[in-house]
DNA sequence: CAAAAAACGTTATGTTATAACATTAAGACT
DNA sequence: AGTCTTAATGTTATAACATAACGTTTTTTG
C-alpha cells in the first residue's frame, strides 16, 4: 500500500485526493502552475499514468478525467458512480452477483466478457433530494 | 423512420454503414477527402451530431467513435459489445430484467441511474475461436 | 563506483471537438 | 413568384485531450 512516490506523481495524487469529482488532465496541470510553472503536458500524464498503473487513480473513460482511488483493490471490477448533477464520482466494487450478472449478460450475446467494469451515470444521494 | 438527409448527413451516414467496426471522427473526415476535399472536421461533427440525435448513429464514449445504428429504438437502453481484438461492435437492446438490474444495482448504492446503458469490451464470437 | 534502468525536462505534434460568424439553401406564407 | 424565416453549410480559428521522441538527470543495483 505504501510503496513511495516520486515527488510529481506525489504532487499530482495530492490534487486528485482533494477533489470529489474527476478532473481532467489539464485542470491538474492548471492547479500545479498554481505553485510551479515547470509543469508541462507530458510530465502530468506520464504522472497519471503510472498512478493508474498502480490504482492510485482511475481514469473515468467516458469523461476523460481521473479520479483517485478510494478502494483497496487490484485493479478490476469496478462501478463508478458518476452525478450529472454534481460531478462527483463514487467508486464501488462489483460483487460476485454484478459481476456474474454481467459476464452472462455478455455470454447470452456469445461474447466473452474483458472484465466487468461499469460506469453509471445519474443523480447521487444528495443531489436527488436537492 | 425514413425522413430524408442532407446530401452532407447521407455521406457520413453511408461511410458508417459501410464499417463494421467504430469509426473516429477523423476516420471519416479521411474517407470523405477521397472523394472531395472540400470537408472540414467541423462539417463532419455537424453531421454526426444530428444523426446521433435521430438514432442513425451512435457514440461509443469509451473510445470517442461512431458506429452506425442496427437496431430499432428510442435511443436509450443499448448494450454495444466491443471486441478488442477485431473491433467489431454489436448493438443490443436491454431487455427488462437487465434494465432492472442496473437500475436495482445503482439504487442499493443510493443513485438514480439516468438510464441504464452499457459498453462492454471483450472478445467477439469469431475472434474468441481464433 | 560503474553500468543499467527509471524518471524527468523539453519540444513538438497528433488527435478529438467546438466556437464564431458569414453565406447559402429550404420551407412557409401571403 | 417574392419575401421572410429558419435550417444547414462553409470557413477559419482554436480549445481540449494525449503522446512521440530524444536528451539529461536521478536512482538502483551489482
Amino acid at each position: 500500500m505504501s510503496e513511495k512516490l516520486t515527488s510529481n506523481r506525489k504532487a499530482v495524487l495530492a490534487i486528485l485526493n482533494a477533489s470529489p469529482t474527476a478532473m481532467s488532465a489539464y485542470e491538474i496541470l492548471d492547479c500545479l502552475h498554481r505553485h510551479d510553472s515547470k509543469w508541462k503536458p507530458a510530465t502530468v500524464y506520464r504522472a497519471l499514468n503510472y498512478l493508474i498503473d498502480g490504482h492510485y487513480v482511475h481514469r473515468i473513460e467516458s469523461e476523460q478525467k481521473f479520479i483517485s482511488c478510494t478502494q483497496t483493490h487490484d485493479g478490476s471490477d469496478r462501478h463508478f458512480l458518476i452525478c450529472q448533477q454534481c460531478g462527483n464520482v463514487s467508486e464501488h466494487l462489483l460483487d460476485e452477483r454484478a459481476k456474474y450478472f454481467l459476464t452472462a449478460l455478455a455470454e447470452d450475446l456469445d461474447f466473452q466478457l474483458r472484465s466487468p467494469y461499469l460506469e453509471s451515470h445519474g443523480l447521487c444521494h444528495n443531489c436527488r433530494n436537492n
